[in-house]
RNA sequence: UCCACAGUAGCUCAGUGGUAGAGCAAUCGGCUGUUAACCGAUGGGUCGCAGGUUCGAAUCCUGCCUGUGGAGCCA
């Protein structure tokens, strides 16, 4: 009977056939230890040679790394297995002998694996990231279909950018200039007049060049944005999503997060309300903290926000930033006009923000007086202004960055290991 | 763009002015419960590139290239 790795409990006692490729194995004369791998999961395959036809057991014992197999064998629980289970093989038919696989048993350097990327995520740590990034895409779609949210999807190609400080990848879009989509914010609140509460998911592209453990050229963002809905509301949609994310992955991947030697007890107590903290708080608690390199109106840097993240143990919104550093659609505390009405969440244990997002601003004449200020050209943001000419209302929405939440929640040093195929500063291959 | 560090066998690294090394991988042999298995043997090198100092350079100097970590920007 054909299976999968993942299925053998369920056949105890009977024989089967799994398609696997060779992820390691350990023999002597009479013996020999097949890891196995078929996507599903990892098994060992045991062949002692008294038992099986003579070209089994030489074939067991010359089969290559990642050479692919059809395994025939009986399943049987045993307690030495990590996974509970083992196959007593029987039967081995080779596929394809894998030649000279690069990727040895033992610890590469991080180039090395970058240029084989394509093979490294066959090994079983990357397995299991991609797993769970799997996981966090399915409970995100799952959270907002069950709060009524409709996914809109913004467009790729766009004209002008979404808050006009970053650097933006350049093409051409027949005789015009065209740029890659670093946010489809604008364009999701268009959808939120349109259909109330809605988010994306997809590609974005910063041509920053970034080179930290945070940063990616492209990267995937879940953008939602809620009519009716002010910052407040925001903020709970927010601690709620990220919460029912964590809780997820705890209670759908546990030998993922076992593989990656995750620490489950920080990820426990991930569990709405998150702690919230003003700017001017921040600030504050900087200087008690002893960072001398910051003012009020200056933005934070990523060793200041980790200080913060530090005195939580869950993730910790920092809330009503000057509205100076902020991004123009920005909508100003109504008693205080010099901070708006925003917010980043910043993931503990140094991973740094996860969110932002803000109310936006609805009131025609304000947001006119920012495109001024901001230099905007009001023929290509008419669109925009539409929204607040033709029946404008309070919203709000955000953006979360999913590697930096993959990495996160699986505890995974740098992002460029939580996207299948990262795309950094000097890395388009593969 | 700036700062710091690195580049030696397929991979991970040692070698800091005097004969190019180890472990893993590969190949051959041994071993009946291995968990990065272990033990023995064999093959394997443009010491990133270019120039300079020196009797002699992987080693010292200069320039360049590539990578890593971080800053800024942000998710």
């Amino acid at each position: 009977m054909k299976t999968t790795i993942a299925e053998v409990g369920k056949h105890v006692g009977q024989e089967v056939t799994v398609g696997a490729w060779l992820a390691n194995k350990r023999s002597s004369g009479k013996i020999a230890f097949l890891q196995l791998r078929d996507g599903t999961g990892f098994i060992q395959g045991v062949v002692p040679k008294n038992d099986v036809e003579e070209e089994t057991f030489q074939l067991a014992k010359d089969v290559t790394q990642e050479s692919s197999l059809y395994v025939t064998g009986v399943v049987r629980e045993d307690e030495r297995s990590p996974s509970g289970y083992e196959l007593t093989v029987s039967k081995l038919e080779l596929i394809h002998e894998a030649v000279d696989y690069p990727i040895t048993p033992k610890e590469h350097g991080t180039e090395f694996l970058m240029d084989h990327r394509h093979l490294w995520l066959r090994s079983r740590k990357q397995h299991a990231i991609m797993k769970i990034r799997n996981e966090i895409i399915r409970a995100t779609y799952e959270f907002f279909n069950n709060e009524g949210y409709v996914k809109v999807d913004p467009p790729i190609l766009t004209a002008n950018s979404a808050e006009g400080t970053t650097n933006l990848f350049h093409t051409t879009y027949f005789d015009e200039d065209a740029f890659l989509s670093q946010s489809g914010q604008l364009y999701m609140e268009a959808a939120a007049m349109a259909l109330g509460k809605v988010f994306s998911f997809g590609p974005t592209f910063r041509a920053e060049k970034s080179k930290t453990r945070r940063h990616l050229i492209e990267f995937w963002m879940i953008e939602p944005e809620m009519a009716f809905m002010d910052h407040e509301d925001s903020l709970k949609v927010q601690e709620e999503y990220v919460s029912h994310v964590v809780q997820s992955v705890l209670n759908n991947c546990t030998q993922e997060l076992d593989v990656l030697e995750r620490d489950r007890s920080k990820l426990e107590n991930i569990q709405a309300p998150f702690p919230r903290i003003t700017y001017d708080e921040a600030v504050e608690l900087l200087h008690k903290e002893g960072f001398d390199d910051i003012e009020w109106g200056e933005d934070f840097g990523a060793p200041h926000e980790t200080a913060i993240a530090e005195k939580y143990d869950k993730p910790v919104f920092i809330t009503h930033y000057p509205t100076d550093i902020k991004a123009f659609y920005m909508k100003p505390d109504p008693e205080r006009e010099e901070v708006v009405l925003c917010a980043d969440l910043i993931a503990p244990e140094g991973y740094g923000e996860i969110i932002g997002g803000s109310e936006r601003i609805d009131d025609e004449e304000l947001l006119k007086q920012r495109y001024d200020e901001h230099n905007l050209s009001e023929e290509a943001y008419k669109w925009y202004m539409d929204l607040r000419t033709y029946g404008s209302v309070p919203h709000s929405g955000f953006g979360l960055g999913l590697e930096r939440t993959v990495a996160w929640i699986a505890g995974v040093e740098h992002v460029r290991e939580t996207i299948p195929f990262p795309r950094l500063l000097n890395r388009l291959y593969p």
